[in-house]
RNA sequence: GGCGGCAUAGCCAAGUGGUAAGGCAGAGGUCUGCAAAACCUUUAUUCCCCGGUUCAAAUCCGGGUGCCGCCUCCA
């Protein structure tokens, strides 16, 4: 498998450092608000990938940590008369929520919180300290740049250029202005914790080192976030984490683009966002999701009603190739293949394979997902009532096995009550009967509870909207 | 100013040297009591523009144009 990686600008084999296990970190939210569409993406797209690593068979620890601590929280809190604690809470649930509508909680992800890191943070800043790198300042604590080799090698950026170009207010304490904090002195009403600098909180560059190195170890394999983060966040964590730990942090740093709107980028300063929660008033969130990995994640997208609704019917036509391959699948028998049924075999193979070489070239789902339709539609095409079971059940597990790594498809329908089945009975009854104006009355109200219903040449059949 | 990315049909989007995947929407058709679903046909002689390399370029090189991101909190 290939992923471009951030560091080389380059498309590598991926290697693990264990054979079979893969370590992932990704930044989280920090909890201050709902999570927008452009949160959703590194959230999607890299649950994603760790999906396919899970169906290549590999073990995987994946860490989405929340950043609870931070100016941010501080002052919604303050705004609210409320506290950062009952501010974290409250939008965690909120993530989590809106994390259950995107199918991110399929598998087992590891969700640390900053705060709960707080001793560890201490530790890792005590021994920058100690290295050298790390220097207080009334109880500020800075990293200084200096002492990190190879400063913005992950962003390619030079140290002299950002200082010429910085728009940062040059603080009187910091030594360097790229110099960043590790630790914030306690401010009037801000929470904080003990630390050998007195009273304070983390800085939020810090967090991620730490729980990286808490939940996964010194090096791990992929770190991975929205290309904004690249600098200085992701910079600063290379910066703390190879000082402190002297070995490399990670091996693959994997980047998204961003979402835009209108083509300008989706942020919270430019007010042009949408929440997860809004979209999934008129969006069932799988939309969501199949709509952030329909183009490759490291091209920009833009996000409107129009595509939005192309991602949706499309979806559905996929529900439709699912919903009539289960219809077969209680029809099918059990018997012996002929050649040209062996065949099919090799062909349902042939769009699995496809798929796998769409998803390893750098996590191409815009090309697996091509796949994924044509293998819909061969199953549409050649596959019906006469097929043996063993091909249809193929091609139905083969479906579903790749749509599980996409993370959709996972939607089951309910049982019917039995009022409605006695009334798609009456209308079958009646359509028997040549009384097609109920027949179509009956249809019509089906619809209304949003029911549709199908007649094929072996019977009726139903669906939800 | 520095660094980076993108430009493929009405729309979304793959394809990085061998003659334009896939999806949405549209048109026509098959099936159907009518629908729906599904299927078939149809929709880019051409990939922002101009040069060049090559037997061969959307793909490589040079030069333009346009748009976007980062350099400040941001996914």
């Amino acid at each position: 498998m290939k992923l471009y990686n951030s560091l080389t600008r380059k498309k590598e084999e991926f290697i693990p450092i264990k054979e079979g296990e893969v370590r992932m970190y990704n930044c989280g939210p920090t909890v201050y608000n709902y999570i927008h569409v452009g949160n959703a993406r590194p959230l999607v797209v890299f649950d994603t990938l760790r999906r396919y690593f899970i169906f290549k068979g590999y073990d995987v620890k994946f860490v989405v940590n929340f950043t609870d601590i931070d100016d941010k929280l501080i002052n919604r809190a303050n705004e609210e008369g409320t506290t950062v604690k009952e501010i974290a809470e409250r939008y965690i649930e909120a993530f989590k929520e809106d994390a259950n509508g995107l199918n991110l909680y399929d598998y087992e992800t590891y969700n640390p919180r900053a705060t709960d890191h707080i001793t560890q943070i201490i530790e890792f800043i005590k021994g920058l300290e100690e290295k050298g790198a790390a220097y207080n300042v009334n109880g500020n604590v800075y990293f200084s740049i200096e002492h990190a080799k190879d400063y913005g090698k992950l962003s390619k950026k030079n140290i002299e250029d950002l200082i010429s170009g910085a728009r940062v207010d040059v603080s009187e304490e910091k030594r360097n202005p790229m110099d960043f904090a590790l630790w914030k002195k306690e401010k009037e009403g801000e929470p904080s914790w003990d630390s050998p600098w007195g009273k304070g909180r983390p800085g939020w560059h810090i967090e991620c080192s730490v729980m990286a190195k808490t939940l996964l170890g010194e090096t791990i394999d992929i770190h991975s976030g929205g290309e904004d983060l690249q600098f200085p966040h992701h910079e600063n964590e290379i910066a703390q984490s190879e000082t402190m730990n002297e070995k490399p942090f990670a091996n693959y740093w994997l980047h998204n683009g961003m979402i835009t709107v209108e083509n300008q980028k989706m942020s919270k300063s430019l007010g042009n966002f949408f929440t997860v929660r809004e979209v999934s008033k008129e969006y069932d969130l799988e939309v969501l999701r199949f709509f952030l990995l329909s183009a490759h994640y490291r091209t920009p997208i833009n996000f409107s009603r129009e595509v939005m609704d192309q991602t949706k019917n499309g979806l559905e036509r996929l529900y439709n190739g699912k919903k009539n391959l289960e219809y077969l699948l209680e029809k099918a028998e059990d018997r012996e293949l002929n050649d040209n049924e062996r065949k099919m075999i090799e062909d349902i193979d042939g769009f699995k394979e496809d798929f796998i070489r769409g998803m390893d070239d750098d996590l191409n789902t815009a090309d697996a997902i091509s796949s994924i339709f044509e293998l819909t539609k061969y199953a549409n095409t050649n596959i019906n009532e006469n097929t043996p079971k063993k091909i249809v059940e193929l091609a139905y597990d083969t479906l579903m096995e790749l749509a599980k790594v996409l993370g959709i498809l996972n939607k089951k329908d309910e049982i019917l009550e039995d009022e409605i089945i006695e009334l798609i009975e009456k209308r079958s009854e009646a359509r028997k009967n040549k009384n097609y104006k109920l027949a179509d009355e009956i249809r019509d109200l089906l619809r209304d509870k949003g029911i549709i219903l199908e007649d094929t040449p072996s019977g009726v059949k139903w669906k939800r909207v």
